[in-house]
DNA sequence: AAGAAGATTCGCT
DNA sequence: GCGAATCTTCTTA
């Protein structure tokens, strides 16, 4: 599903207009991985992570940023894909205005400024992103590069684990160059 | 009940 | 490169 999910478009529909990207980077946390959210079972603010896979998770890191993940496994099971960078499409302009800078690369390099970029918050968790509406996902004809994997950036438990993937060479990737250098 | 850690980002040096 | 900001959850007393 992480990899997937690589060369899809999220599309977020906001009363102030469409946002949309194309998804450049992401990381796995299946089921029994210890990092995940979902390692110590269904609780309220973890339950959309339990949904089947195509939902929307979203929670605040750090008190400052929120994440956006999808929703990866079988109902009941619970597992996520964090979506950590998106290549803008559409509506450059406005998620410009939401992060409060001009520079296009820094738009959504990050799963925190993505979620700023596309207006995602508490109230998109749960939302089903196989149909079109406030946040949905298309498929897209533009071609996929070659993927490439790596450990997951900013954990610390399971740490040793090729989860993230990535697109190869493409600039709005996040993360230190130590890391994307590293291919397997 | 209090403290520490966490799937981050930004500003300053 | 380093530390603060800031909220939720988990751990320990």
């Amino acid at each position: 599903m992480a990899r997937f999910l690589i060369g899809k478009i999220l599309v977020r529909d906001h009363p102030d207009g469409r946002a949309s990207g194309r998804i450049v980077e992401t990381e796995a946390y299946p089921p029994g991985d210890a990092s995940s959210h979902a390692y110590r079972g269904e609780t309220p603010a973890r339950r959309s992570m339990f949904l089947r896979p195509g939902h929307g998770y979203v929670y605040m890191a750090y008190g400052s940023c929120y994440c956006f993940n999808v929703s990866s496994e079988p109902a009941g099971v619970g597992a996520g894909i964090l979506i950590r960078a998106l290549e803008p499409l559409e509506g450059i302009p406005l998620m410009q205005r939401r992060r409060g800078t001009d520079k296009v690369r820094d738009l959504a390099r990050g799963p925190g400024r993505l979620a700023t970029a596309l207006a995602i918050g508490r109230e998109l968790d749960g939302v089903d992103l196989c149909v079109k509406g406030p946040l949905w996902l298309a498929t897209s004809s533009l071609p996929t590069g070659a993927i490439d994997e790596s450990v997951r950036i900013g954990i610390s438990r399971e740490a040793h684990h090729l989860r993230r993937f990535y697109e190869r060479g493409n600039p709005y990737v996040s993360g230190a160059r130590r890391i994307n250098a590293r291919r397997s």
